[in-house]
DNA sequence: GCTGAAAGAACCGGTGT
DNA sequence: ACACCGGTTCTTTCAGC
């Protein structure tokens, strides 16, 4: 699908606040509310939007601190990695896992409560999955900038 | 404010889809309409619901590739950090920014269309700024798992 | 793409526990 | 403080142009 300069406005104006109502982005763009509604739907049917979310403050409800923890594994087969993977998705307080290239093989982000929190994480979670070779955690000092937000 | 159980699966609900009708999360939860409604007013109040947003899906938007960028400075003055810091927040192709502890200081998260866009972004953007020291990039093979939902 | 109307949700009193 | 009912207002949704 095509996107036009209409619809990038309408996907910027949903990726800020999704509760903007299709009069107020119609107003914006000068359409009709229906106008609006059907490129809306179009974008959904595409997969362009993929779903719409509510994002929690991590810092009221004991998630406040946040952790990158770089993860090698001992072996590369690909059973292995497969693993690997399946069993880091299941585990709720790692909120990405992305296969990177470099020294490590992945990076995981880590939401818990403290330092406390981690460790308990680190020692009963991830350090008993199979197959992990070393790990080196960095801790996140300040987030300077968090966004969903892609630009378009 | 304290959020008992019935706050915290209203909070699943939403971060897994905001556009759930609370006639939809009353019945899965044995309350009324209204109950949910007040409950979820307080939870934005309160701030622990921070905002709705529609999530785009970056392949479909030529954004799939994702790089982790790490950055160190020439020097750690506080004048130094903050420029940089306000510099970095302003550039859209730039969806994260964490100061963070280990060898760099900064970790960016950078969502472009391919390799020759991020050499671009290099080049004439994070390069440019003041007091850079050292880059390195980690570039991502596999997004094995993604996303804003936060284990309550 | 628009208008206009039907369907449905959010919202807001007032009330009871 | 918490939950409920019932009515009003606003949005989404759709038929017809």
């Amino acid at each position: 699908m095509k996107i036009d300069e209409l619809d990038r406005k309408i996907l910027m104006h949903l990726q800020q606040d999704s509760k903007k109502t299709n009069k107020e982005i119609s107003n914006d763009l000068g359409l009709s509310v229906t106008a609006v509604y059907e490129r809306i739907r179009k974008l959904e049917k595409a997969g362009i939007i993929s779903k719409y979310v509510a994002v929690l403050a991590p810092e009221k409800i004991e998630k406040g601190f946040m952790v990158l923890c770089q993860v090698k594994l001992i072996q590369h087969k690909k059973d292995f990695l497969h693993k690997f993977e399946k069993e880091v998705a299941h585990l709720p307080e790692v909120t990405e896992c992305l296969h990177v290239s470099g020294d490590y093989d992945y990076i995981l982000k880590v939401l818990v409560k403290d330092m406390d929190a981690y460790r308990e994480f680190m020692v009963t979670k991830l350090t008993n999955l199979d197959h992990i070779g070393s790990t080196t955690s960095i801790f996140t000092i300040n987030k300077v900038k968090e966004t969903t937000v892609i630009n378009l």
